[in-house]
DNA sequence: GGCGATGTTTGATGTCATCAAGTAACTCGA
DNA sequence: TCGAGTTACTTGATGACATCAAACATCGCC
């Protein structure tokens, strides 16, 4: 691996290279969602769902404003793939709890993901711990601008 | 590097952490789009507008339906940074082109990106090139699914 | 000349995004 | 304890994207 005949990219090349597999990965997770009737954004709040999450919570982890999701989550909870439940402690708060079909969606979603990267199994062991190693560098300072 | 630290992370592990990049990626070019008072899809459209670009062509470069583009680009023309020209060859397209302020924005836009990824200077040159290489076998096949 | 394919736009509709405003419930200090 | 300020959620208005169906002009070609 060293040695390589790859010489050194420019910061412009990585960064264009970092974006066309993102857009191309976003592109698969639309689709995958797609074929269970579900819109990227909706896919996306179910994968949030492990366990019961605030409404509140929700719009911080999809960094978007809180009105924005309770349309989301009607919708979701419409198709009983959601249900929202009262919080004990504090009755302001609904916690949204996916259905066990909503797991079960989601659960499909994922698995078409991974079944559509089998780029990713061309990598050696070594290979695959170097590239996580690099990325994982890549990936604190990305998070605030 | 070698005999790292690192043990070798599953498909799923590497999976979510190009999801993570990829989606703080998307948000610093919609943060850098929107202080421009671009929207990300916006901001998209102008990167691709090297030179004349038929509006077909552009539906096809966004995967997107081509009455979606007559929106967009009417948008875009109302602020000049864009232009709608008539095709010479062919009368029925009409060829978008970046005006001056157009080109200018998405530049500065192209900039702050850059500018945020101080992360990227951080990897010397080899782990530069052996970043890109394995990337770029990821590459290719999520192109179709 | 005329028929099918192609490029663009329009109109209807739905989802996602924002902001502003309203209601209910919590918190904390006087 | 009671009232002021904060927080959680919803509603309503508005705008950008996204799709599809349909209309229109033009092209290509037999």
């Amino acid at each position: 691996m060293s040695e390589t005949a790859t010489p050194a990219p420019t910061k412009v090349q990585l960064l264009e290279l970092l974006a066309a597999i993102g857009t191309a990965q976003w592109r698969e997770f639309a689709a995958a969602a797609a074929q269970h009737g579900l819109t990227p954004t909706q896919a996306r709040v179910l994968a949030q769902l492990d366990g019961p999450v605030p409404m509140r919570g929700l719009a911080v982890l999809l960094v978007c404003d809180a009105s924005n999701v309770t349309g989301i989550v009607d919708r979701l909870e419409a198709r009983e793939l959601v249900r929202r439940e009262p919080d004990p402690a504090d009755r302001r708060v609904k916690n949204v709890v996916a259905t066990e079909a909503g797991r079960q969606v989601i659960r499909r979603v994922r698995e078409e993901m991974q079944a559509a990267h089998g780029a990713l199994d061309t990598l050696d062991e070594a290979e695959s711990a170097t590239l996580y190693a690099l990325l994982a560098r890549l990936r604190p300072s990305m998070e605030k601008g």
